[in-house]
DNA sequence: AGGAACGTTGACAGCGCTACCAGCACGGAC
DNA sequence: GTCCGTGCTGGTAGCGCTGTCAACGTTCCT
């Protein structure tokens, strides 16, 4: 195992410098902007650090500059597929800048995020990714007066710290009401957990949409703030159907949830959609997999943080994006779950996702 | 230009020694090593600390101290619920200690794994995890050479380049397929995708397992270097069938293919386990949950990467781990999916899990 | 009592890089 | 021919912190 080793043999900008004939702050400026170089100055730098094999110090640059090349994401959590989606999508992005990203999990906590906040901004870092639109006011504060850009992701709303990218939950709940109403149901029952605030906006949502047609019943609404599982999503609708046996439908808050019923519906020999239709949340790749395949409202996750993070990007580079505040919207797709039709009983084997039959609905801001 | 204040009136090391009425030097210890202080001017810097607001400035530290308080993380996928589990893991340790992590994403392929390292050693950071053993000789030799503690995560292997914390996939695959065997199966299939080092080593432990049982067949195996799905699982399932119609289990590279085995089972009507028996691998929460419940060898993911950093931690802060290198081994948790006794139909509600029965096995090192 | 041993503290000198501004050569405008 | 703008280059002076090591005061031993 390697010992200390330490700053001998470590190739310096002087040293670049010295085997290019330049001075070191032409070499630096060679690394920031090479434009600002002659030609001839530009090729023997450039050959100069490849030969020695230079590698910058960031620690030096950073405090030198006053700036750091680390891009903050704050996001809820780990575990969530949703959220791995999301950040696939900043990562790939960030793969082909100069920034790197520096992750925090704030776990469902405002609190815990207002802390981390305060860590990040310390730090100067170069931009930051947050998610959702419930900070604290002091978060809020922070945000507002930090000086460099932001993206809020994973919904819309009113006022944008800087820039947004998201969807309205809202909007989308609502949609996959209506499209449970076009499909017959009347008495459709809601199941979420882990209320954070993008749920609670989808109950909102679905509350407004069954008030609107005058079948809201508190007793249709379950939810509880554990975290979300499959076995809850079992456990829920036991619940739910419990108090209201006579539901013909339930929307889940997510897909995890979705296939917990489906399996509790099962266990029940209840038919689906026969008896009861399932409409799950995100649009994960299983959904369209079942038995039956289920109705989900699919939602752009990895390009919300592919987005998110190329337009912070660019907005750091100083080229503000056209579209600061950008409503990536989502799809109800209706699938067995939740058909009128009476779903086929052998489709066939690799066509699972044949019946699919997308509604395209854009999110409008409230 | 003279002494200016900095901007943002940033509070520096100075002002709190200032405050406090002692060198820099000392309120620099107070953050490093409190303990070296008199407990006077200990309680004289931290409270001149807090009342300033201080923040340290990191790249300062890193630039004088050559060293960094980051620990970088390597993994293969961002997506996969695997890693997701192992990265709550890592970064639940980092938490509570003055770390940060920096993640990067191989995407499987030990050439960008190579380049990110490379990348990653030139910044210094304080400790390193990286996953699996198959890394490339010059990324070997870069680990060799680090100067710092290095975890290697996912699976056990002769030569830990460090310390090591993982367990045998192929003694787990083994294990699932004596399981199978003591259910009286025998015409076991093998579904795998996205070849990765480890799902081959459970294709390695399932081949040795079925050639020591003289029931070996090439054609029993259906593998392909896709990424995993649930409907891949299906897919590759049909394949399968078509080729052994005589199947009577498949074991499952991962609990995905699995459930995407489940689903096309109930899309032919073949009955789980009557006619053909799954057992998956990770043991994902919604196998307990499924109808019938799933059969997989569980892996302890979030232990392993909580273990790993807490390790990493120690051995920075000089304390080298008693055990450092580490198998966490697994358990096979037997399920409906693969008893030899017909299934219950109707379980308890909530019983999903009732029915596991836990096979604890060790796994030893090869 | 004298001295060694220990624990605590501070002065100094950078770490590797970049901000700032001055200086230089060149060419076009007058 | 002079002036001045433009484009490029380099010198100076830190950025905020910590490694090193010497110097100090105290305690404990002989």
């Amino acid at each position: 195992m390697g010992r200390k080793r330490t700053k001998s043999g470590k190739i310096r900008l002087a040293e670049v410098a010295e085997l290019a004939g330049v001075s070191p702050i032409t070499a630096s400026r060679f690394f920031r902007n090479p434009e600002a170089l002659s030609v001839a100055k530009r090729t023997r730098v450039e050959s100069a650090a490849k030969e020695l094999g230079y590698v910058p110090n960031l620690a030096a640059r950073a405090l030198a500059s006053h700036r750091t090349e680390v891009i903050g994401v704050l996001i809820p959590s780990l575990t969530n597929n949703v959220f791995s989606d999301v950040l696939r999508g900043i990562y790939d992005a960030s793969e082909s800048s100069r920034y790197s990203i520096q992750l925090s999990n704030t776990r469902y906590s405002i609190l815990q995020e207002e802390k981390l906040l305060r860590l990040f901004l310390a730090q100067k870092p170069a931009g930051l990714i947050v998610t959702g639109i419930d900070q604290t006011v002091e978060s809020r504060a922070m945000l507002e007066a930090a000086d460099c850009p932001i993206v809020q992701i994973m919904e819309m709303g009113p006022n944008p710290v800087d820039m947004m990218i998201g969807f309205s939950h809202y909007d989308a709940a609502r949609a996959a009401i209506a499209h449970l109403f076009a499909q017959g149901h009347r008495r459709i029952g809601f199941v979420g957990a882990r209320m954070d605030p993008r749920v609670q906006r989808r109950l909102d949502g679905y509350v407004s949409a069954m008030k609107d047609a005058g079948l809201f019943e508190q007793r249709l609404v379950v939810t509880t703030g554990t975290p979300t599982s499959v076995t809850l999503g079992g456990a829920l609708f036991t619940d739910l159907l419990a108090r209201e046996p006579g539901m013909d439908a339930v929307f889940c808050a997510n897909d995890d949830l979705a296939l917990g019923v489906l399996f509790e519906c099962r266990r029940r020999e209840i038919a689906i959609p026969e008896q009861i239709a399932i409409v799950g949340f995100n649009d994960l790749e299983f959904m369209a997999s079942a038995v039956p395949t289920l109705t989900s409202v699919r939602t752009n996750r990895y390009e919300m943080g592919n987005t998110a993070a190329t337009m912070l990007i660019e907005a750091i580079d100083g080229r503000r994006p056209e579209h600061p505040v950008l409503d990536l919207g989502f799809k109800v797709v209706e699938r067995q779950s939740s058909s009128a039709r009476r779903p086929d009983s052998r489709p066939a084997a690799s066509g699972a996702g044949a019946a699919n039959k997308m509604v395209a609905l854009p999110s409008g801001h409230d």
